[in-house]
RNA sequence: GCCACUAUAGCUCAGUUGGUAGAGCAACGGAUUCGUAACCCGUAGGUCAGCAGUUCGAUUCUGCUUAGUGGCUCCA
């Protein structure tokens, strides 16, 4: 049990390892950070400090950055200050006092947050030894509690998570009551690395990226290239069954295109710079809206054509800030699986519904991923923010209330989040958490009021009268390369077998089964199984590993036995040798697995 | 874009008071023809990311550029 100070100043013991404790754990240990901090550079002034989800950190405005020796000092002084098993103690001032006492320690950051608490509200401060800050608390009542702690890294952050304000320097950390949970936790770190993407992608020969290429644009090698034009083909196949038409549209347009749609304005630092050319300016599309309302636009619409359902495979770019990009997930040419789905006000919600049908089955039913990998969220405009969004309360208000009703319909988990709605529109995304645990959107669904406004996009009804259609945009795959990312995240690179580049691969074991192991090769590449022939000088042992290395789902052995009876000796990457087994049967075997895209 | 860090052979990485570089794997050559996760011997491979500066001399020190990493901001 450890004991913790409350926000009432009354004590509560608390379980080691419960999730209560932690937060206040790692919230104390930010303090004696804090303190560390203050003890070896007495003129840095003081952010905030709070526990995160795996840790905390504490924000310092400093007269010059940390560097790692700065660091391995500062860790040095917390221990010591758990060393020393402060007490920790709550006491409480006026608002005078308390501005009183951080004006004359020179905290001017404090000073704000006192400043801008209500009116009424009991402003505490936590004093362990000669350190003292400003905290609503609660605590855990010494030091000496933390047993093990960690600084992880540091950052820029921006005092009140605003660019215009000062720059601080972040300093992350973990603790725990007991040594043996801090290397358990570092263990994790570790997997996860294990499991990154960017690690998997270079081991498998997925991609590539190059200085002379730029930040942010990878390239395909075979393999990736393999896994992406399955992905491609398979998504496309679900949309032609549903009655999606594909089109192909320019990654270049007309500056004017973006600003009759109204993402000028909106995005225009975050697209590429306009390419001026004799008589017009052109930019890179960063998205494939505008294209399909012209599409639509093309052709007078009747209300029994609608829905009508567009799709592209489209490359799109953007100007991601240097800082943001990464691997496959973000990119600044990226290949959206798009669509536009131009229905009546009437069809929303069965629109809606057919495309989170969709999502599901292709990531429950098709991939399998854990539900515990995803979580939908329903993106809200920010009414605080008018000038990012479309200035439309009441289009605003009803279609925010149309998808959730659509989510609470489908009885489909969701959380909602002010400030993530697209400028024209309030939108369903999924969102993932990556092997480095970044959150990132990949299938998204949005519901769009203003574009077919905008383009003036129109369908004749049932009473010859023009009316207004609604646009959702869709994307299930996200784009094809954020969705590789998290496919090789989630599988560890160890893909399905109908997704592998290669499937199978045959293993000779001496000079003598080559032949026979071309005529196996070319029988299963007649019946659309992707295979390969190592025909090194190698023993069979060797090529058994190099196989397994490279996640080859099947390996054929193939010797003297196999060739006498027209068999293959079949080892599976996950279970090692399954087996002598004709070679027909195989076939069938491995086509009903690719059929079924088993797991 | 901001802060910190990093860049050495195809890959993973050594290389300290500044004197132009190594290992393992991969590649190539030879030997071997082998039964379920690494056979042996040999050879070749580097403008030490790029550009400039300091120095008699720079992979090493300094600056800039490019790319990458961890975060911040951003993510239509």
């Amino acid at each position: 049990m450890i004991r913790t100070i409350q926000k009432d100043g009354s004590t509560l013991d608390l379980e080691e390892n419960s999730e209560e404790l932690k937060k206040i754990f790692w919230h104390t240990t930010s303090h004696i950070l804090a303190q560390a901090v203050k003890r070896l550079y007495p003129n840095t002034k003081l952010g905030i400090g709070p526990a995160i989800e795996n840790g905390f950190y504490y924000d310092f405005r400093v007269e010059r950055p940390f560097t790692e020796e700065d660091i391995t000092k500062i860790e040095e002084e917390m221990k010591k200050i758990v060393k020393e098993d402060i007490p920790l103690e709550r006491s409480e001032l006026s608002r005078e006092d308390a501005i009183k006492l951080m004006e004359e320690k020179g905290e001017q950051y404090k000073v704000e947050l006192i400043k801008e608490l209500p009116e009424g509200e009991t402003i505490s401060f936590y004093k362990q030894g000669e350190f003292i800050d400003l905290c609503a608390g609660p605590h855990i009542n010494r030091t000496g509690k933390v047993k093990a702690l960690k600084i992880l890294s540091t950052s820029a952050a921006y005092w009140k998570g605003n660019q215009e304000n000062d720059s601080m320097q972040r300093i992350y950390g973990i603790s725990f009551p007991k040594a043996s949970q801090l290397e358990e936790h570092l263990k994790l770190l570790e997997e996860a690395k294990q499991r990154d993407h960017r690690k998997i992608g270079k081991e498998l020969d997925l991609f590539m990226t190059h200085e002379l290429v730029g930040a942010g644009l990878p390239m395909y090698l075979p393999n990736g290239a393999t896994i992406r034009r399955i992905l491609e083909r398979y998504i496309q196949d679900k949309e032609i069954e549903l009655g999606y038409k594909h089109v192909y549209t320019p990654s270049l347009a007309n500056v004017e295109l973006y600003k009759t749609s109204g993402h000028w304005d909106h995005y225009k630092d975050d697209m590429f710079p306009v390419m001026k050319m004799d008589n017009e300016e052109m930019v890179l599309r960063p998205m494939n809206c505008p294209h399909h309302m012209l599409i639509y636009k093309n052709a007078t619409r009747s209300y029994r054509d609608l829905p009508i359902r567009i799709g592209e495979l489209a490359n799109d770019f953007r100007y991601e800030n240097s800082g943001a990009v990464c691997g496959l997930e973000r990119v600044r040419q990226m290949c959206q699986n798009d669509a536009h789905l131009f229905v009546r006000p009437d069809q929303i919600k069965e629109e809606v519904g057919k495309v989170l049908n969709l999502i599901k089955e292709v990531y429950q039913k098709d991939f399998g991923f854990a539900e515990t990998s995803f979580k939908y969220r329903l993106s809200l405009r920010d009414k605080n923010n008018k000038a990012k969004y479309i200035d439309n309360d009441e289009m605003w208000e009803t279609a925010e209330a149309q998808l959730r009703e659509i989510l609470k319909e489908l009885k489909i988990d969701f959380y909602e989040a002010e400030g993530e709605a697209a400028f024209y529109g309030p939108k369903i995304d999924i969102q993932i958490k990556t092997a480095l645990n970044h959150d990132v959107t990949i299938p998204t669904c949005q519901l769009d009021f203003a574009l077919p406004e905008r383009f003036d996009l129109t369908y004749v009804g049932e009473d010859n009268k023009e009316h207004r259609p609604v646009v959702i945009h869709r994307a299930i795959l996200g784009t094809s390369d954020r969705f590789i990312s998290f496919l090789i995240e989630e599988t560890k690179g160890l893909l399905p077998t109908w997704i592998s580049p290669v499937q199978v691969k045959i293993l000779p074991i001496s000079d003598n089964q080559i032949n026979y192991a071309e005529e196996v090769c070319k029988k299963l590449r007649k019946n659309d199984i992707r295979v390969e022939v190592d025909s090194s000088n190698e023993k069979i042992g060797y090529k058994i590993r190099k196989a397994q290395l490279e996640k080859v789902p099947y390996m054929l052995v193939l010797g003297a036995k196999e060739m006498e009876t027209t068999s293959v000796a079949v080892r599976s990457r996950k279970t090692g040798d399954v087996g002598q087994m004709k070679v027909d049967e195989f076939v069938e075997k491995i086509k009903e697995e690719i059929e079924t895209k088993e797991k």
